[in-house]
DNA sequence: CTTAAAGTACGAAGATATTCGTACAAAGAC
DNA sequence: GTCTTTGTACGAATATCTTCGTACTTTAAG
């Protein structure tokens, strides 16, 4: 399967963090936080390319139509990360790792979250 | 600055590598590990393209051009990290970093260097 | 029944990326 | 000098993504 465009990227994660929506609601979701407001049949249109591609499900309710993510968002957040990984730091995870650390604040909670991860996996590895 | 496109990265990645290299040499780091053969002409093209769009810089040898990546090799991964985290992580950077290390094997060294990188990041902090 | 509102479908235009053929210029071989 | 090789420039074809207008259908309002 190939790489979502940023378009379905930004409609995928509306639809990961609401589990389903109607193309009304992932329209005005998607144009909450945006400056340019984009027509409706635009993310309707979106919407049914996905279909085609099989990014996304959908159900009929009455007249509208009610999309689902048919992809986990794990996987494809994971087929990104491969994808950047290769295309960007020669397949270094560290690397990705230490920038993506390196160029961002994070908090403490966040780091105690990854080095008790790192730690469990040097156990299980031994 | 906008993302570079893919087929810019993958010549990045070379400059990088080599420092410098010219149309031919790019071309032929290019084509050595890839299947599907691109004319010599296509990798011309894009780093015409590149150079003007500033990505690249090149200096005449004789009647050879020989290229150079015009931005360093971190604040462009830094730039697709935060592009990343963005469009599909929400901003969370242990997201990220939990998926990047879940999702691959990092040997233990790679671990070692990030569990010190944290570490060194909390004292830093307090 | 007639009209307006809320939907979907879809063609086509516009934008950007990719690919390559062809044209041209300079250097080297003979 | 002539021809071949090695190189760049560039237009044009193709592909993909994005955007929107227009057409069509169904439901709701009056």
């Amino acid at each position: 399967m190939s790489k979502p465009t940023d378009s379905e990227l930004a409609i995928l994660q509306i639809l990961w963090d609401k589990g389903e929506a109607s193309v009304k609601e992932v329209h005005q979701a998607l144009n909450a936080d945006r400056a340019d407001e984009k027509a409706y049949t635009t993310t309707l249109k979106i919407l049914q390319i996905m279909l085609d591609k099989g990014l996304v499900e959908r159900e009929a309710q009455g007249r509208k139509h009610i999309y689902q993510p048919s992809s986990q968002k794990k996987e494809t957040q994971k087929q990104l990360i491969q994808d950047l990984l290769l295309s960007a730091f020669k397949g270094s995870t560290s690397a990705l790792v230490l920038q993506a650390l390196g160029s961002s604040d994070t908090s403490e909670e966040e780091l105690e979250e990854i080095k008790s991860l790192i730690e469990k996996m040097q156990k299980t590895r031994k």
